[in-house]
DNA sequence: TAGTGGTCTAGACCACCCT
DNA sequence: GGGTGGTCTAGACCACTAA
């Protein structure tokens, strides 16, 4: 709760700034749409030099946090726009935002040969023939909430365990932490379907049900695909939701 | 086409860089995964300060063109993170961009009393009652594609008539043209639902066809909601994509 | 006219990668 | 050690807004 700059501190300036105006604003000491202090008062008050107040502010704008008008000034942004909508997340991450609790039930753990349209996402070179296959319920505070289906091109000597799974939960901090693979993007595509006998059955719905097809691929920070993921949602448990900007 | 940097240009300098870049990359001078020249020697070669090239650089790795490695370099993303998926589009530009020809029918333009749902998103105060509705069935190359309903929160005085919106096409282009509203951010959230009959009989599906319903709230350069829009499209004619990033 | 954000410069030092 | 991106400074001028 520091609200001043230490030059000597492990984290850059301008990310400290970002903290600081940060709790500022979840705190509500501005309210939406009142103006938060000039670029150069900012620089007087905490020590800085403008460019470093810009690069603080520029990125609270990019999460919507704030706005500028040119001649004016800085504001807060309304608290609707304030809610990071847009953020790549894991499906653990994601139950968690939504306040439920995340599960999952392992179907299937195996090394297979890749598909033909998991070639064409993951931009296999021909001498890569196998992939990692995962099949998983997810669930949210227990109720069936998507059945996903990855396809994983690990590096390597890179394995993959039930009982790290079990254990961790989360596919992406094994990558991370483990594998030290960062996932820095994705690409996704959503469409409606409906529900296969053997997707009902896993997902407790009546067979012929509609349920909402996810796509993704992910990009490491080296921009290599790494995963292909299909999950379908349960049409009636799971709205998806993003923001988009100009 | 040019590939140097005036300094005299109506555009600013890093953005005539950002668009000789973005030429070089289009026109596969340099290859995915290839290096393209370091900050310091664009520096020299553009005849601008590091901080212009810095901010060139920036904007285009938000757009995912390239990307950057600490202590190794600045390097073209694969073609497929290229692609602009994230972007605030319009229906006509989303088809458009899809390489169909955009259509509409307009079913209703009226002005009504809000309804409760639509005050909450758009954040109506109290001495507001009324909106602007729109419905419309839009069209790809004159196939039904989805079913448009919007709600407007128009200033005083704006108004929209059915002659301007078949002449123009696009809502957009009227309130930032004709109006000077500019849109920049939008709140979206995506489910699946099933076609009521009236529904089923303006998309020309079977009732109870799986739908995709799209609701979104816009938000003018001052952060102040204006439309609210819910498009039901037809499930087997409109996939979503999206990017993600960290 | 004064204050704001938008653009730009010419430096500097640090952290990281590779040889 | 030499090159790369990451952070930072102390200025400057321009474009826009509002009184």
């Amino acid at each position: 709760m520091s609200s001043t700059i230490d030059p000597n501190h492990m984290l850059p300036r301008y990310y400290q700034l970002v903290t600081i105006l940060r709790e500022k604003i979840d705190a509500g000491e501005w309210q939406p749409h009142e103006a938060i202090p000039s670029e150069r008062q900012m620089e007087a008050l905490y020590g800085v030099s403008r460019t470093t107040v810009r690069q603080a502010v520029g990125l609270l704008i990019r999460q919507g946090l704030i706005y500028q008008l040119h001649g004016k000034g800085t504001y807060v942004s309304p608290r609707k726009l304030q809610k990071g909508l847009v953020e790549l997340t894991s499906f653990s991450e994601d139950m968690q935002q939504r306040g439920l609790k995340p599960g999952q039930r392992i179907l299937e753990l195996a090394v297979v040969d890749a598909p033909e349209k998991v070639r064409q996402h993951l931009e296999l070179p021909p001498e890569v023939t196998t992939v990692t296959m995962l099949e998983r319920v997810r669930t949210g505070d227990g109720q069936p909430i998507g059945l996903q289906t990855s396809y994983l091109n690990l590096p390597p000597g890179a394995e993959l365990t039930r009982a790290e799974l079990q254990e961790r939960g989360s596919l992406y901090a094994i990558l991370q932490e483990k594998h030290h693979i960062n996932l820095v993007a994705a690409d996704e595509t959503l469409e409606v379907t409906v529900a296969t006998p053997r997707e009902a059955l896993l997902l407790e719905v009546p067979a012929g049900s509609p349920l909402l097809l996810s796509e993704r691929v992910l990009w490491t920070n080296e921009r290599q695909a790494i995963e292909f993921v299909k999950i379908l949602y349960r049409g009636d448990r799971y709205r998806y939701a993003v923001r988009l900007t100009r």
